[in-house]
DNA sequence: AATTGTGAAGCATTTCACAGCT
DNA sequence: AGCTGTGAAATGCTTCACAATT
């Protein structure tokens, strides 16, 4: 019943605005304005405005948003004040500095499991965390109370894994797999595809200017 | 004076498509129409016609697309064709996944180079290619042909490195460090920042639905 | 008969411009 | 005087509907 109709673009940009504010907040500064979060996030200082506004009137005119108390502001928005469990599913290279990465600097989404298909990883701890194996996944989740489920799998299991996921009911997906995933509603998916990052970016690069515009 | 003014979501499609063409073509399938593209990928059959004519009439009226035909073509258009050189900076275990998962994989695009700031780094080997020192960045750029730059450097080091990516000659830059860059004109930059996007997972959850809607 | 290619309509997001507070 | 909050305009992207083509 809640969440109007928000951009998904404006949330993406929340945790940008967040980062900036606590790092405003921890160098003793009180207020910031919209002109100064978009000097420091690279956004303009309407969209900013535009953004913040989408959920209520956090600033003061005249003076601008007192960065700590926007700050937990967002957070409260994001669902990050009281933390969000995920689980990693796949513990490949990928996975693996995901795990060191988010299980240290993230405390509030913390990834409290860990599972693998290879029995070899089983049983392994990746920053405190052991591995289980898959067959576990759908019970660590319920057990664990996970909302979010992050896919580092092949792509030949993505599927299947991700029905396992919304199965132990999983709200919210990032897949790593470059597979489409086709799931019911209630868990939203989001996709983060490297090849596809890496083949776009051959566009904007010479290499695609070329000539020969006949046969290939 | 090419690239008109082409969506970049539609860019962002092109190698999509191109996968499952490819999928198409080595299961010796000769003609593919949009719907049963749209079908594999879940876009729809109109956004991928829109996607292609924005390069050109590849299809026939009446019977669809010649996939082998169609796949060559996108990869010109993405640039791929003739391979695009890649350096990789910071060989952290982010770093190293991409290495691994990037070299291995992919021929378009090809990670030919490694450097990292640590010495203890330098000069080990990651899937066959030795890192070098960190010094090395704009001379590796220059001396092999490399147009692009993937950056997984702390986020304190990535502007000036970006610099450096810049000034040997990269021409799009793949950001993992959760900072904004600024750059002259001339180099294309894409932000994968991974707090970013396990945050924003967290408002899609039950987590932020939360009442209270007093102070924080 | 079937499917592409495309102008026009529709929708979503960003930018503008300014009224409204402090 | 200064900065927020917000309707309205502008822009950009997607979907629609159908003419064009094989």
């Amino acid at each position: 019943m809640r969440k109007p109709k928000i951009p998904e673009a404006a949330i993406k940009r929340l945790p940008i605005y967040l980062r900036v504010l606590e790092e405003t907040a921890a160098a003793d500064i009180q207020i910031i304005s919209s002109a100064e979060l978009a000097e420091k996030t690279g956004f303009s200082p309407e969209q900013i405005r535009k953004d913040l506004a989408y959920f209520g009137a956090f600033g003061t005119r005249g003076v601008g948003y007192d960065a700590a108390l926007l700050s937990r502001r967002i957070s409260r928005i994001l669902g990050l004040h009281h933390g969000v469990n995920a689980v990693l599913v796949g513990a490949g290279h990928l996975g693996h500095a995901l795990a060191r990465y988010s299980i240290s600097r993230h405390k509030d989404v913390r990834i409290v499991a860990i599972v693998d298909a290879d029995p070899a990883k089983v049983g392994r701890e990746i920053m405190g965390v052991v591995v289980r194996p898959s067959s576990d996944l759908v019970q660590v989740v319920q057990e664990q109370n996970i909302k979010i489920g992050i896919l580092t799998v092949p792509a030949a299991e993505a599927q299947t894994t991700a029905e396992l996921l919304q199965q132990g009911g999983v709200e919210a997906i990032l897949n790593f797999a470059p597979a489409k995933l086709r799931l019911g509603p209630g868990v939203f998916v989001q996709n983060i595809d490297l090849t596809i990052e890496l083949q776009s970016l051959a566009y904007y690069t010479s290499a695609s200017e070329e000539s020969s515009p006949s046969e290939p």
